[in-house]
DNA sequence: ATCAAATTAGGGTAAATACCCTATGTGATT
DNA sequence: AATCACATAGGGTATTTACCCTAATTTGAT
């Protein structure tokens, strides 16, 4: 039988290092490089045929949500898997709607893992129990902020960071030598962006996507 | 030569079974049970002579900062390493305070985690190189608020998860059968215990201690 | 039984935020 | 030339937060 060729992409080296034990461990898989960030990952994508990805959700550069959306398109025959160190409520269903064929969970085993690898390869779907929990409660309680295919402006992002620093509006105009009140409205577009109401919301959606180091 | 027993202390389970499978492979190591949080450790310590723990800082029922003060005090002999998965600034310096020996970021190999247990079993110290550069990074810039054995009561650590959840005041008091003003009189000493002036600091502490699913 | 800590709650005020609105300049795209 | 996205900024107002203060009641521990 055919070995399935998985490229691991994380920030965290030593989960790279982990996880690639565990995985060349294992018969059936063959681990090729690693890649630590998304736009690592779509370079290796080019060059090499891979049969299923795992990658972490939170990287810096190109985080996996923007990276999973670029190779669904380049290469729609690869699978995916993504690995989440959180457990993050909302992202699920957009990455669902993405076309993700699996979504892992950080207490994630040994066993789960390569049985997600298997399953996926053969052109199933693998989301761990919690996910699927998660996903119904998302659906039923919540208000469900999807907030799909929005994209912040570079000053916004910058903004972000810094009410999520905990700066007051007038500090970051003197920071940015603007006006008090042009932070304001960035602070107003970025909450009806983002459908939060408060700076809590700011923080949380900075937080999940990986704005704070 | 006597093998180190390592416990490991971490509430990722796929982290443990990597950083177990990089650590059987390697001579003179000897991984003990895995403990999820750090109240099973303390458990374990109690039981089994360990030479080493690598613990995660962020676990849920009982933090990696709790139980290392703990372990200090029951056992000081046995050595600490703190496996940090976000890079936390101001955290460092009370983990050095508290008699942690060993301070690794998320971006450690498997050479730099092997000679750092080794290090420490030996009675050294071992941060790494990141690790140095942002201490003094911090010593330098930040006002450091190092915020040492502040203890938060329950119903502190309930209303903060709630603030995190971006409810205001008065939701959180109708939310608890109590008055918006006394929401208030929390926020207030919650502020004055972690020594932050707005709700993005009281958010930054709640993500750093776990309190954020 | 007594004491300390935790939880409760309010008075008062200044600052900051949230949320409407309009409007201008700039640079890129069509 | 016209359009559009972006960044800029202000008017106005209601709400919320931040930060002083005091104080009663409950709860748990010695």
């Amino acid at each position: 039988m055919k070995e399935i060729r998985v490229l691991l992409v994380d920030d965290h080296q030593i989960i790279i290092d982990g996880i690639g034990a565990l995985l060349n461990s294992t018969d059936g898989i063959k681990l090729l490089n690693a890649a630590s960030n998304g736009k690592e990952a779509l370079e290796i994508l080019k060059i090499l045929s891979v049969d299923v990805v795992l990658m972490d959700i939170d990287m810096p550069i190109m985080n996996g949500l923007d990276a999973a959306k670029q190779m669904k398109r380049n290469h729609p025959d690869t699978k995916i898997i993504m690995l989440s160190m959180h457990s993050e409520q909302s992202m699920i269903r957009e990455l669902i709607q993405m076309g993700v064929d699996g979504y892992l969970l950080k207490n994630t085993t040994k066993e789960e893992l390569v049985n997600a690898i298997k399953k996926v390869n053969g052109g199933g779907q693998y989301f761990s129990a919690e996910v699927t929990l998660r996903l119904m409660e998302t659906q039923a309680e919540r208000a469900q902020h999807q907030v799909e295919g929005v994209e912040l402006t570079n000053r916004e992002i910058e903004i972000l960071k810094l009410i999520a620093d905990g700066y007051t509006n007038k500090e970051i105009g003197v920071k940015l030598f603007i006006s008090h009140r042009t932070v304001d409205s960035h602070r107003t577009n970025l909450m009806k962006k983002l459908e939060v109401n408060n700076v809590a919301g700011l923080i949380n959606y900075a937080i999940r996507h990986g704005f704070l180091t």
